[in-house]
DNA sequence: CTCAAGCGAGAGCAGTGCTCTCACAAACTC
DNA sequence: GAGTTTGTGAGAGCACTGCTCTCGCTTGAG
């Protein structure tokens, strides 16, 4: 795979990954709006039309951003719940306690990256339509809560919420396509945790908490085990006993 | 209040009108990182120089769109209350009907102004630092959210929801500081429920939902009716029965 | 060894936010 | 009513931005 094809590749791909330390850097420190290919140019003390030649234009370079962004929260949850799995002193967890330890990772990183995770959960850039290549890495995180949702449910831990009769097809079309096996009462459910999971997530890192909520960690696993016992987890009974 | 100061105020006033109009329609447009003083100028037949009468930066002008947005998101929910006790055919709404009609506006209002959403609700602005002025106008709809908790208490028709034992000085904090007679178990609710809300509607605003979620409406309905059971309000029990 | 491809440098274009000075007109004061 | 203060718009200019184009140099494949 990574057979070196020569000097000049090697070197491609080095000033590359410079590029996007540096974009990097200024990301965390000014927010994407101010993210200046001159500037990037300039600390790497190269000319500005050079950058051109590694990114077609600076939403390619954005783009490039996204996708490390996707996947550092998306590798962020599922090592989360790996090393939950392992780590057992007591026996394997508790699909509750896998489900709190995805969305606590998912806290953690954002709050650590708050500018990358505003490039990929704020407000979209206005002409910017997101390419087909992010979608794979976008869905990494909603993967690893299905996977929590399904061992669950396959082990008989799972308490069936109920589900409105007009969402009910909507229900069942997300079942098919995203978790087969999976009953519909779960997914539906599961999809709207989901995005209520990044909307505490987002006030906290957006500072809309600010002034109003103080202990944001007693908050956060609250209401983070209160959307597992919506989604139907129970605290008992491990993913595979 | 009102009185006519002369012909000059006035002018200035309209001017000022007329600048945050265009400036919303290039808002509504394009967004906000692309709105561009020089643009409005252009379009209003003054040179830009000129506008720097108006607004100091082009940060001041986004803080008055900032409140502007506060303001009609807020008085939306407001008056979708206000719609919802008075036209009641079949008596006063239950708690958890006035509750829908709050969130059920906001999203409205969301889904129609998806720009202006963004600029409150969206990633924050990297070097911008909201003025004091903004937060009466942000508070608006947290509070007309409080005041349906607030009665519905009162009138007795809430279920203390649980609450951790680590999480209850918190809400007892903010029971005292925004809700002075609620149950501390009903703040912390709340105040979940309330950035779960938002979460909802930011993956809808922000196409998170797109080629993931088909029936908006419905799931929408169903997690709001959800939240306001969290809350602990209940389906039956006028405001002042 | 040759030659096309890849690359960086530099100039340049159109646009941006913002500052400054200058001239004019309205509004207030005497 | 005359004179002065104050608000206002126009214009030039500065330091930026993303992006394009051309020009040579270097490199690696044939």
């Amino acid at each position: 795979m990574t057979t070196i094809r020569g000097a000049r590749e090697r070197a491609r791909t080095e000033v590359t990954a410079a590029i996007k330390d540096e974009a990097r850097r200024q990301l965390a420190a000014e927010g994407a709006a101010k993210l200046s290919l001159r500037a990037v140019a300039r600390e790497l003390g190269m000319v500005s039309s050079a950058l051109y030649r590694y990114f077609p234009s600076r939403d390619d370079l954005l783009t490039a951003l996204i996708v490390d962004a996707f996947n550092a929260v998306g590798s962020a949850a599922e090592q989360a719940l790996a090393t939950a799995d392992s780590a057992g002193p007591a026996g394997p967890p508790g699909p509750v306690d896998r489900w709190t330890a995805i969305c606590t990772a998912v806290r953690a990183w954002a709050l650590a990256h708050p500018h990358e995770y505003a490039l990929i959960y704020g407000s979209p850039v206005p002409g910017y339509i997101a390419p087909q290549v992010t979608v794979a890495p976008a869905s990494r995180v909603g993967l690893a809560l299905i996977s929590v949702a399904s061992d669950a449910h396959h082990a008989g831990g799972i308490a069936l919420p109920t589900l409105s009769p007009e969402l009910r097809p909507e229900a069942e079309r997300l079942a098919a396509q995203f978790a087969p096996g999976l009953p519909p009462e779960v997914t539906a459910a599961l999809v709207a945790a989901w995005a209520q999971l990044f909307g505490l997530i987002s006030f906290e890192v957006f500072g809309q908490f600010n002034e109003v909520v103080e202990a944001r960690d007693e908050l956060f696993t609250q209401s983070v085990r209160r959307l597992a016992h919506e989604v139907g987890l129970l605290a008992t009974a491990g993913p595979t006993a």
